[in-house]
DNA sequence: TATTACATTGTAATCATTACAGATTAGGTA
DNA sequence: TACCTAATCTGTAATGATTACAATGTAATA
């Protein structure tokens, strides 16, 4: 079940190691797919019949202080957690759904100098249809 | 108080003419602020106490269905309106909350050509700490 | 002016998220 | 190993933005 791994990003991060944490960050190493809270709940909750949809608020909210999850407030309507990993965009299919991953160049943290303001984060996303939906075959 | 240039637009884009709508307008040309929902219910009420929340949610959908408004879902607790004009991107205080205006090349519908996604919305957002804030000036 | 489809209003419902208080536990210490 | 305690987990209730709905009002057309 690889515990050590997710138990040693913990450590090294300086969170307290508890099953929750580690079962939710299981899950969003291996489930890229942008889970809503509600989707990672509904999941664990399978094989964690005590998980309480508090704890996993509670879990992305310290993860996403910590910096290993990002949160994606894209759809408007609820957010959507990525797990770490290298700088992306995304992309919203109006049609299914899904946010799909997205990796183009042209943004970049230097790109607004003169207004003076100290940028954090930077966050590219786009909506239209996806592949598979133009294809018929979407979700 | 301008009502000819709101009734015109109205009229172009083949939507029905009615007060609330070009209070909502007007509030949105004259207020290029990103406000909430609850903003411009708040302020058009003083002078429109017969005015309802839900009317504003329902122009702000009409208008943002014939492509008028453009609904920012950046801060993810709420929507932002913003009205039409030009592309441009957005920029999130998270000390002051509020949005401004970037204007920054970099940001194409044909930046992604590879994976077969039909984009029909291009958005680049930023976070940080504002000018005004970094200044000690913000709100 | 009469008609009618559409818009507005107020209230209630929904749904994601947060607040809270009591029970549990992780991690440290002897 | 057996405690200790602060941190975490859990269940429930509250919050707040948004939506559903039904009754009332009105813009546009003839
Ligand atoms: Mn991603
Ligand atoms: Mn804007
Ligand atoms: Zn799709
Ligand atoms: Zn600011």
């Amino acid at each position: 079940m690889d515990t050590e791994k997710y138990t040693g990003i913990l450590r090294e991060n300086g969170m307290k190691v508890t099953p929750q944490r580690l079962e939710v960050l299981r899950f969003l190493d291996e489930n890229r797919i942008h889970p809503t809270a509600d989707d990672i709940y509904r999941t664990l909750k399978k094989d964690n019949p005590s998980l309480s949809k508090t704890t996993v608020y509670n879990v992305l909210d310290i993860l996403s202080k910590y910096g290993l999850v990002e949160v994606l407030t894209i759809s408007g309507t609820e957010s959507r957690y990525d797990y770490g990993s290298t700088r992306h965009q995304h992309f919203l299919c109006t049609s299914c759904g899904r946010i799909v991953d997205i990796h183009i160049k042209g943004l970049c943290m230097d790109c607004m100098p003169e207004k003076g303001h100290k940028v954090e984060e930077v966050h590219g996303y786009f909506k239209g249809t996806c592949r598979d939906c133009l294809k018929g075959i979407g979700g």
